[in-house]
DNA sequence: CAGACTAGTGGCACTCAGTGCCGAAAAAGA
DNA sequence: TCTTTTTCGGCACTGAGTGCCACTAGTCTG
């Protein structure tokens, strides 16, 4: 087979000058220093090394480029979805799978952390983000339904998808508010007033004048 | 004081020539007889018999035109809310305003529901609508942290935001899925969902192997 | 090695959304 | 009539995104 000897260049045609971890990244540098809106398609081909219609080719959209490789980052969590203990319960196994998804090797934090602070500051960002959490939610439905056994467009399964982007949404929310909180323990305390915390009677953190 | 002569023209200057309902309601009817993409700005204004430019001063982007005067309806959702008894825990409250808010008189119902289709379904608007979503949610949360005496930007306050936000727009998903079911039902079995679905034990429907 | 084949590149021209500028139009008031 | 106020809309410009197409840099085959 020796295919090792390949490795390098295994197909034909003409190699690509980058990648579109390089261009992500290259692009967050320029949306970093001069903001986003400030920052033209030009100016990052040019950073890059590349032409403006080369870069189309890479990211459909400025906007994309901060997300970079998203759907590899899916594709982890379904696989840690569909490798979880079948009789767990289906909100214990999206509150693991949730907590995996959002965990960081501690060097990437910051950088984590500013790039999470454009996608949830910048007006345009913001809007286009919609966009990716329709596939995350995707595979959260998916996986309820499949554990539930009914359609992936019934009710549950889509409150549950919606319901599971809201509090990871609201943990990264107050993640980025404060300076030195922790993701993860944020993360759990969304879930955890997901779980307690609406049904009456069972936490006084939703009652009328309760407190945390 | 005699007001009643100058209603017509209250004001000094040029009299508009169109209302944002107007534009809104023009707009629609293009996008649902080419679709989205295919109606451009300028056909827009010329059906309106107004310029394009005039058109970006009542709306400040294509996307915004389906909305029409949403701020109207957050106000009205928000008078709902602070009239609510205090003595409501603050769950009820909101599942009371989220039914209010989506009620509608018979005779809208299908337009509200073609424009809703647009909303959710076209790639640039499902993105754009973030951002009224946003404020909504501040709505919300904006409540909650007054009933229950925490900052808005507690967790609590950005959890119920997201939270009903979900469950109101998984209702209106599965409202748009089906031809003959009923808005408010579905919110409120979204709403049930919420309320009684995610504490464990509570709810067969979200355990493994379970069903509605 | 020449030519065929394949895949990435990028220039050019175009469409369309959105904006700044500014003069014209339409109303009210003195 | 002249001034003031407000809306209108043309013009020119920026910047994202796209279709087209020739070019480049590789591999493969004879």
């Amino acid at each position: 087979m020796q295919m090792n000897e390949r490795s390098v260049a295994p197909r034909m045609g003409r190699q690509p000058l980058t990648t579109r971890a390089a261009l992500s990244h290259a692009a967050l540098q320029l949306f970093l220093e001069r903001g986003f809106e400030q920052t033209t398609v030009d100016d990052i081909a040019s950073a890059a090394g590349i032409g403006r219609r080369t870069l189309f080719r890479y990211f459909p959209s400025k906007n994309d480029l901060p997300w970079g490789d998203f759907e590899a980052e899916l594709a982890r969590m379904r696989a840690f979805l569909a490798a979880t203990d079948a009789t767990m319960s289906v909100v214990d196994a999206l509150a693991a799978a949730v907590i995996e998804f959002n965990r960081f090797p501690p060097e990437e934090v910051p950088y984590h952390r500013e790039r999470m602070n454009l996608l949830l500051n910048v007006p345009a960002l913001v809007a286009h983000s919609t966009l990716r959490y329709a596939e995350w939610r995707r595979v959260v439905s998916d996986f309820a339904a499949g554990r539930l056994g009914v359609a992936v467009d019934a009710i549950e399964p889509t409150v549950i998808g919606w319901v599971f982007l809201g509090a990871s949404l609201a943990a990264y929310e107050q993640w980025l508010r404060t300076n030195d909180s922790d993701l993860i323990e944020l993360l759990e305390s969304a879930l955890v007033l997901l779980r307690e915390g609406f049904a009456p009677g069972r936490s006084p953190s939703v009652e009328p004048g309760g407190r945390t």
